[in-house]
DNA sequence: CGGCAAACCTGCGAGC
DNA sequence: TGCTCGCAGGTTTGCC
């Protein structure tokens, strides 16, 4: 489900809960997600302190004050839900349950357990094999044109693949990779390294914008996305291609409108118009 | 390395 | 009403 904006919101909104509080108790309500959770995840949490919340790529990181993490990736249909109350029942696919010392709690809750939960007692988190390999944040001061023309370079598969890839730039999704294709007006299907320093120039702030825009709308809610107080993001409103497939292109007056196509048997939307 | 399909899961909407 | 089918914001693995 969640894309980088939407990893960010759910970030923003655990960081008013859970900063500088204390796990009182850890639940941990089945064997496994998408891989098995660490060994005694339970006892190893309970007492500590959470110091802050990072997100790196799609990842979210509850930092410790001891300089552990729990990793958390939300998969497709992930959720970390709070102001449950500890009297409610637990509802379907609540997996994990944080109580914390003002009496807060939180929920992992993930339908289709794509999501996984790690604990690392290192503090080199950009060390961590999940994490080692992903390229550069997109919102980061490190991500410019020359440096996506350098990690493109060479790559014949298709651009909309190829921003998929995680250890290419991080973060980018199903969505938000048409949606950038569409803003600057690059066909999706042009393989990587045919796109000219031009088409990077423009590529780059079309990334930028629309998921720094995705993010100050709170993300987008199409099926799951919840932002942790229950709330809905409402970018979804802002797609111009994503889900759009038949509609009139916003930026032109081409007859077929949005298109749809598979790659890597994913859905594409786009103008192929505007798209070149 | 590239490309593709399948796998991991559940839920929902469309169509019959 | 109820069933089947296809598809869904992700990632990994295995095969050619």
């Amino acid at each position: 489900m969640p894309e980088l904006p939407e990893v960010e919101t759910v970030r923003l909104g655990l960081e008013q809960a859970m900063a500088g509080r204390l796990l009182l108790r850890v639940l941990q309500r089945r064997p496994d997600l998408r891989r098995p959770f660490p060994p005694r995840f339970e006892a190893r949490l309970t007492g500590r302190r959470i110091d802050s919340l990072s997100r790196r790529a799609k990842y979210l990181a509850l930092h410790l004050d001891d300089g552990a993490a729990v990793l958390v990736h939300l998969g497709m249909s992930g959720r970390m839900l709070v102001g449950r109350q500890s009297n409610e029942p637990f509802g379907a696919h609540d997996h994990v349950v944080f109580d914390l010392d003002d009496g807060g709690r939180v929920v992992f809750n993930d339908a289709r357990r794509f999501g996984l939960i790690d604990l690392t007692e290192t503090a080199l988190l950009s060390e961590h094999p999940l994490l080692r390999d992903i390229g550069p944040e997109p919102l980061g001061d490190a991500f410019t044109p020359t440096v996506l023309a350098g990690r493109i370079a060479g790559k014949s598969s298709a651009i909309k693949i190829v921003l998929l890839d995680q250890t290419v730039v991080a973060g980018i999704g199903n969505i938000y990779a048409s949606e950038a294709l569409y803003r600057s007006g690059i066909d999706p299907t042009r393989s990587a390294h045919s796109l000219k320093p031009r088409e990077i120039d423009k590529l780059v702030p079309a990334i930028q914008s629309v998921l720094t825009e995705a993010i100050a709308a709170g993300g987008s809610s199409l099926r799951d996305h919840r932002r942790p107080d229950g709330e809905l993001g409402y970018f979804q409103h802002g797609f111009k291609v994503y889900d759009r497939e038949g509609e009139p292109c916003p930026d032109c007056t081409c007859r077929e409108g949005i298109r749809r196509l598979v790659q890597g048997g994913r859905s594409t939307f786009y103008c192929a118009k505007k798209q070149r």
